[in-house]
Order: structure tokens, then C-alpha cells, then sequence
DNA sequence: CCTCTTTATAGTCGTAATGACTATTAGTCG
DNA sequence: CGACTAATAGTCATTACGACTATAAAGAGG
């Protein structure tokens, strides 16, 4: 993990440490919050006050501070942003670190990026003296401040690959859900349409994905069929998985 | 991704930045470089010299220099540790970053960790001053260095994933090569045996994943009929997905 | 040179999974 | 009540897959 060699630059070498020196990077941590409302899918972004990409929207973050790990900056950030008093339920992974050293024109920021995913009905309440941060469409952003354009493309394209080989759908519900509710985190997603009786065939086969509340039922928005309610099972990977309809044709 | 809030420990600002201080850290890159040789997966490992942890097995990696990403950092170290002149047609990926806060014990390391894949024949020498790096068969490490074993097992699990969905094994594969080597990749990296002649007509139905030699044959290890050889095909990804023999019994 | 062993390759067969449907049920709305 | 909407049930043909059997082409050893 540490450098044999004296490749390093200049730099102070801490007491106790190799011979080598190094520089120090600042280390922040990035999140890519997504929730799934009303078939929309949308992106939790705090408005830059300052330059650089002043006016620009920016996904939330800061600084990993001394003593605590990306992880818990990350958990950390994503109270303070959403609001949320509680969000240890909530599915937070890593997503991949950002290291060009342009990435942010005033200093050498090393950035790991999280993707959070929450239920419907979070409030956007920034807490305290944090810049508000809102709810926007993912589609029809213009473009983020650095290079968050790329990293909320990444948090869309890891969590829609992860659609299809595990449970990860629930982290879009809440609590109680329907099947179509489930099924709509899916469409808005991946940007596709399901067949609804394939869909419902797929997910009750897969054991420990969703399990059923017996007796209850809600009205979906006050038409149709009340739909049966299903809290998320207890596996985590789907196996065979659900494959999302492939857009290429197949050569024989 | 800059802090908004005055939450930030002690530490310099840097001119034209928010007013709000950092901590800074050092950031380095760990390589896991695997290879499958003879049926048998293998890691390329250094031993360490000094405390902590002097006379482990270690990663190889090193700092990021100031100039620098941290991809071209990795793949500096890959050809510093492997010894090879062009490392560019290697597969390298970034695997996740470890930043506990105590995971090296002198000082605050954040280290954004790569999977690397070899085909076979390289050998193992470390270049110049480094220290000379050693491949280890995977299975029969004893514990290793800092947070190593848990990134070698991240390595291993993201590399036997990703053979299920993408064309990844040829990567581990010589330019050219046999069918039954591409299996021997599968079987190494998952621990399982395949049917010969289903994995045959699963890889050869899937378009793109890899394209004959016309003509070409090769005896394999001198007995048996000759095998007929393939290059890596353009795909990159396995649809649907070469999955492995799942082990759980599905409950009716 | 004949047979055994080894590895590659070809093909078969039944079952599971999937995509494209149709039909029925249970609600609200006007 | 009848139109509309959404959930749920079921059908059917095709594809994919796991478990096999069979054949072909090489070397080894007597």
C-alpha cells in the first residue's frame, strides 16, 4: 500500500513513516441521492452560492472529517441534506472515486462518490444553515457543477445494472408496497416499459424478494383493483436475474 | 462537493477556497493483480520490510504523485511491479476505496483500490529498487498486510461477478486461445466445474464474445485432439449472462 | 499397429424460464 | 348502471439450460 520508492514529491513524512514523502489530497465524499416519485426519477442537488460553477447545481457532499470514515461522512452528509432524522435504513453504497486532478479548479480534491437511495415521501428540508437541497427531474438537467454530471450518471447506470441482479428495487419503496409501485421503480429506472403480468410472474417466483401482508390491500390511486400489499423479503441477490428487455438483435 | 457548513476541522484554507478548512490525507493506490495460471488463481504480492506488519504479504501500490489520477497512478505501479513495458492493453478497474480511519496505523491513508487481470506468461519481475514481487496462489495466503485480505476478497468476488455478465475471462487469457482455456478461467476464478460442452455452446452462441482463427489449432498440453483457437470477439457484455451454478435450493 | 487414454467437438432430450398474449376480477367515476 | 382502470390469473410457443451420450483426433505404451 505504501510507496518503496522515492518516487514521491515533496511533502512532509509524518513521524514513524517510510522514508518517503507524500502529498496530501483533500478527501470529500460525493452523493448521488435518487428516489423514484410518481414515475419520475429524481435527483436530490444543492445550488453552488460560489464560484467555481456559481448558479450551478452541484450533488451534495463534504469533507470526510479526521476521525471518520467515507461511509460515515457519507451517512452523515445525507442526514444533514435530506433531513432525515433516521438514515441508517436507508441503501447507501459506494459508487466509485473520483480522482482527475482537475476535477475542481482550486485545489487537488480527491472525491468518493456514494449512490443513496430513498422512498418515495422524503421532504428536502436542508437542515439549518445547509443550502437548501432540492428534488429535480434527473432528466432535464442542465449541466452539474465539476464533474457531477458524470458521477450521478454512474449512481444511474450502477443502480440499474443492480436492478437487475438483486433486491434493490425495495430500497425505492416504502415500507408497504404494491407490486405495481415496484414495478414502476423498475420502468422509471430503466427508462422501459414492462409487461405487467411477466413482471408480477417474475418477482412472486423469486423466493425471499417480496413477501406478501396478508389481508391487506390499498387502492392505487383510487382506480382499478385494490393491489395486494408486499413488504421487501429477506434476499439480497436474484437469482436467475431480471433482465432488462435487450435492445439488440441478436445475429444467428 | 465542497463543504457548505463550518463543520471542518483545523487545517490551512488555500487561497480563492470556500472559508471553511480541511483535513488532508494521504491517498494511495493498492493493485490487486491477479492471473490464472495452470487452473490455479494467483495474486501478485510484496513483502513488506519494515513495520507495521514487516514480513506480510502487502499489495503492491504506492501514492498518488500531485499530477497524477489515481488510474494513472495504478497503472504506473502495475508496470513498475509486474515488470511488463506495456501494461496498456491490461484490464484495470477501480474497485472501491478503503478509508478507515485506522487502517494504517502511522497515519490517515486513503487508498482507492484496482483489479488487474493478466493473461499467463508474465514474469514476476519487480523493476529496479522495488521490492521484488512474488505471485501466490490466491487459496494458502496466510493474513496479510493492513486491510489487504479484505481488497484481495473484494478483487475476487467484483472479478467472479463480473464473468457471469461480461467477456471479462478473456482478459485472463494470451491473445490467442483455446475454448478450454476460457473455461479454465471460469472454473479457477469460481471454484466449480463446468460441463465442457454447455459452456462451449453458450460462449460460442453468444455473438461478439469470441471470434475462431480460421485454420488455427493447437495441441493442449500435447495430448488429446487439438483445440481450435479464438481471439477475444468486440462484446463486452453477456447477454443473457453466463451464470454460475448457484449452490442454493429453491424453495418451491 | 492396435488399444487405451485424453481432450475436443457434435448432438439429444427434458425442464425451466421467458416473451407475448388473453381473460377475469374488483374497484372508481360519471 | 356501464365505462374505465388497474390487479390478477392463466395460456402458449420459444428459448435457454442442465445433464447427458456419441464421435473425432491426437499421444502413450505395449
Amino acid at each position: 500500500m505504501l510507496a518503496r520508492e522515492g518516487r514521491a514529491p515533496g511533502g512532509k513524512a509524518p513521524e514513524g513513516y517510510d522514508k518517503y514523502a507524500f502529498e496530501p489530497f483533500a478527501v470529500t465524499v460525493d452523493l448521488a441521492v435518487l428516489t423514484v416519485r410518481g414515475g419520475v426519477l429524481q435527483a436530490l442537488l444543492v445550488e453552488r452560492g460560489q464560484e467555481p460553477y456559481a448558479g450551478r447545481w452541484a450533488l451534495p457532499g463534504g469533507f470526510v472529517l479526521p476521525h471518520e470514515s467515507a461511509e460515515t461522512a457519507a451517512r452523515r452528509e445525507l442526514a444533514e441534506e435530506t433531513g432525515l432524522s433516521d438514515v441508517s435504513g436507508l441503501h447507501l453504497e459506494q459508487l466509485r472515486t473520483y480522482t482527475e486532478p482537475d476535477r475542481d479548479p482550486r485545489m487537488r480534491v480527491v472525491s468518493v462518490a456514494y449512490a443513496a437511495l430513498l422512498p418515495d415521501p422524503p421532504e428536502p428540508r436542508g437542515g439549518g444553515d445547509a443550502a437548501q437541497a432540492q428534488w429535480l427531474r434527473y432528466n432535464a438537467l442542465g449541466p452539474l457543477a465539476f464533474d457531477h454530471d458524470r458521477i450521478l450518471a454512474d449512481a444511474h447506470e450502477r443502480v440499474g445494472a443492480k436492478l437487475e441482479y438483486t433486491c434493490l428495487a425495495t430500497s425505492f419503496c416504502p415500507p408497504e408496497f404494491t407490486l405495481g409501485e415496484l414495478q414502476q421503480v423498475y420502468e422509471t429506472v430503466w427508462g422501459t416499459a414492462l409487461d405487467r403480468p411477466n413482471f408480477r410472474r417474475k418477482v412472486l417466483a423469486t423466493p425471499g424478494f417480496v413477501e406478501q401482508i396478508p389481508g391487506a390491500a390499498r387502492l392505487t390511486g383510487g382506480r382499478g383493483k385494490p393491489a395486494a400489499l408486499y413488504r421487501a423479503g429477506g434476499a439480497k441477490a436474484l437469482h436467475p436475474p431480471l433482465l432488462r428487455p435487450t435492445s439488440e438483435g441478436r445475429p444467428s
